[in-house]
DNA sequence: TTTACATATCTAAAAATATAGATATGTTAT
DNA sequence: ATAACATATCTATATTTTTAGATATGTAAA
């Protein structure tokens, strides 16, 4: 767990946005198609959406997120879902409030 | 109290170790010649020995820090001093655990 | 009232980040 | 196999950040 990782990710409204509306993906997206549920998360396009930025700076964004641990992807046929890693948000959380 | 701003203030190792020394001032930094405490904070001469980059980098980093409020200059004489603001430390704080 | 000193600001160059279009990859449907 | 589609990666440009040297400002000491 790297904070200064993870801040580099958090100084972006976007990121923090996204990372904030996988907390609640039935608040914040229209449902899959072809799954009932968000186990997994919630797929790129409908994060894309979301946010109204291209397709290509959503992926990095997402990569960037997943760099720092911050998100889990799931692969099922050819959506990639991502959901919140909340072991390294916790650990994270903990850590601004120990050491800083 | 922004926390885009404050992040990236802390996407920063340098920034993030000299809000972590000014926790414990008597610590990390040898005592002030004209004054026998640290009640206003450190002066920018130690923070910049502490870290080994130029004056004015260290200048700038506390420019950022304090435009995002995570730190309150003194000026006492001929020095500048600087603590940490810890209200808006622990306002950021409780932002992060509760909207993450 | 000059000189020395601490800090801030200005200027500039290098590096990193933001963002999108084009292209590639992998999966599903036909 | 081919077409359609979701996502990732590559390439490129604009913007922002990092960092330091030079210079300016403010204070204290001689």
């Amino acid at each position: 767990m790297d904070i200064i990782e993870i801040n580099k990710v958090l100084s972006n409204k976007t990121r923090v946005n996204i990372l904030k509306w996988l907390k609640n993906p039935e608040l914040n997206f229209p449902p899959h198609q072809d799954i009932d549920h968000f186990n997994d998360g919630v797929c790129v396009g409908y994060i894309q959406d979301k946010t109204g930025l291209s397709q290509s700076t959503i992926s990095t964004y997402l990569n960037s997120m997943q760099n720092a641990d911050l998100v889990i992807p799931t692969r099922h046929g050819k959506w990639t879902y991502y959901k919140r890693n909340e072991d390294v948000i916790k650990a994270y959380i903990e850590a601004i409030q120990n050491e800083l």
